[in-house]
RNA sequence: GUGGGUGUAGCUCAGGCGGUUAGAGCGCCAGGUUGUGGUCCUGGAAGUCGGGGGUUCAAGUCCCCUCAUCCACCCCA
């Protein structure tokens, strides 16, 4: 990063009190959907047991190195930067890596089933569905092998899908091996690949190199013809590997879960051994079409100087989501509305009015009022605007008999209530 | 990181081949008698035309740079 020391810059401030490329406000209105998403996901993980993490927003740079030097978030996409200490940190890119660190450090009993929300940071470029700072609601599961974990896990997030009423889109499925079968495959690999080189794209070749996988899921046409019978590691399973995948496969097909196998979803991360999958949404149209993904990480926690522990776990981008939702019509914007407004016939001269709106709130009702001194018939319109069932209106006339009048908004009739009989009236009819 | 599109009022957008005080719809505010919303009518506030430089008698309009944003590639959630 560079030297903050070395003074503002020159260029005109006009940009500066916006939001960063790549980084969006939530505002009311977005935030009630966001808190529907955590609430409705929240509840899914809780009736599957798992507990909520919090980890830090930022990890020493190691952490994510494991995460692999052959997936772009670490080469190229990371928010490193050193600390006044001198320590080499990362803005969190991925959620799974922090995760397994935790573990790692507490060293929990097992199975360790945890869920989280956390803030993910990486230099893109942006683009509709793809921020450089986006949000993850995900679960990772520590300490368990067998392959109906992989189900449970892959059915939480397709109920939570359904949870939202989201019904257009695919699960992708596949292996990508074990330590005694994915070393033979990837030379076996590498050799039909070599062989082709000339005819790979630049970017392919490189990934030559680093993962030869990464060369299958190129979405570049000729580089797709290149790679069109190029050996695939479902073919070459281990007798484990390949057992474990029947297995969830018939966990999937026993839980009515429809699913694809793709033989070439590699995923970015370097990290995933045997179950891999992917979530896109079919309603949109655009580039950026995963609403989740996930896999196995059998290695990563012993990388991590901890006891040989298998993982699996999944992401699912809260932003994305949120388009894909619009795309299908579900999850609609709701404009918060108040229940009961109080309107000041006092023109501020008394705090009838505040008082009795305090009296409202206690009572457990959204209850608004206007603000800026406005006319009787003002506050009449913002009463009609404020979406409130009842105006309760506070003045001179009504003050006389220890009353106010409460107008129904929708009907227009009108009626006076004795001020000690308020809640009790809105109650009856609210309630 | 590469290529392309777009930046005019809070929002969605008009602004011919440069030419007076830059417009519309929606929204917002205020009125349409004394304390009553929604519909309707009238009026009003609100714009560094993204920013900087250049060409010109004259630039929202043309040129260059820059920033932001969107789309595609790459990759991912």
């Amino acid at each position: 990063m560079t030297d903050l020391a070395q003074g503002p810059s020159a260029e005109p401030a006009t940009h500066v009190f916006q939001a960063p490329t790549g980084t969006r406000d939530v505002l009311p209105g977005e935030s009630v959907r966001w808190q529907t998403l955590v609430a409705t996901f929240s509840e899914r993980a809780r009736r599957a047991g798992f507990g909520l993490v919090h980890t830090p927003v930022f990890e020493h740079y190691e952490v994510f190195q494991r995460v692999g030097e052959g997936s772009d978030v670490v080469r190229k996409e990371m928010y490193d930067f050193l600390d006044k200490g001198g320590r080499r940190l990362v803005l969190r890119p991925e959620g799974t890596a922090p995760v397994v660190r935790a573990f790692v450090q507490h060293h929990p009993p097992t199975p360790w089933k945890v869920w989280y929300l956390s803030t993910h940071l990486r230099y893109e470029r942006p683009q509709k569905g793809r921020y450089r700072q986006h949000h993850q609601l995900g679960v990772e599961v520590l300490g368990v092998d067998e392959p109906e974990i992989d189900v449970e896990v892959i059915a939480l997030a397709d109920g939570f899908y359904r949870d939202l009423g989201l019904s257009s889109y695919t699960l992708s499925l596949n292996s990508l091996g074990d330590a005694e079968c994915r070393p033979a495959y990837l030379a076996a690999l590498r050799e039909f690949l070599v062989a082709r080189e000339p005819a790979l794209s630049a970017d392919a070749r490189e990934r030559l190199d680093v993962n030869p996988l990464r060369v299958l899921d190129s979405k570049r046409e000729s580089d797709a013809e290149v790679t069109a019978d190029a050996p695939l590691l479902v073919d070459h399973l281990s007798p484990a590997s390949r057992e474990h995948f029947d297995r969830v496969r018939r966990g999937l097909d026993a839980l009515g879960i429809d699913y694809e196998v793709a033989p070439r979803l590699v995923r970015g991360l370097d990290y995933y051994t045997r179950t891999a999958f992917e979530f896109a949404s079919t309603a949109l149209d655009a580039a950026q079409n995963a609403i989740g993904g996930g896999g196995r990480y059998d290695r990563l926690a012993e990388e991590m100087g901890g006891p040989p522990t298998p993982g699996i776990g999944f992401g699912i981008g809260i932003e994305r989501l949120l388009i894909a939702a619009d795309a299908e019509g579900v999850l609609p914007v709701v404009e918060a509305r108040a229940e009961v407004f109080v309107i000041d016939g006092f023109g501020g001269e008394a705090d009838d009015a505040l008082v009795e709106l305090h009296r409202l709130r206690d009572g457990g009702y959204v209850t608004e009022r206007s603000t800026g001194g406005r006319s009787f018939k003002g506050q009449m319109k913002a009463a009609g605007a404020s979406g409130a069932r009842y105006a309760v209106i506070v003045g001179r006339h009504e003050a006389e008999r220890g009353a106010v009048a409460v107008r129904d908004m929708d009907s227009g009739d009108q009626a006076e209530v004795a001020r000690a009989e308020l809640l009790d009236w809105i109650g009856e009819r609210y309630r």
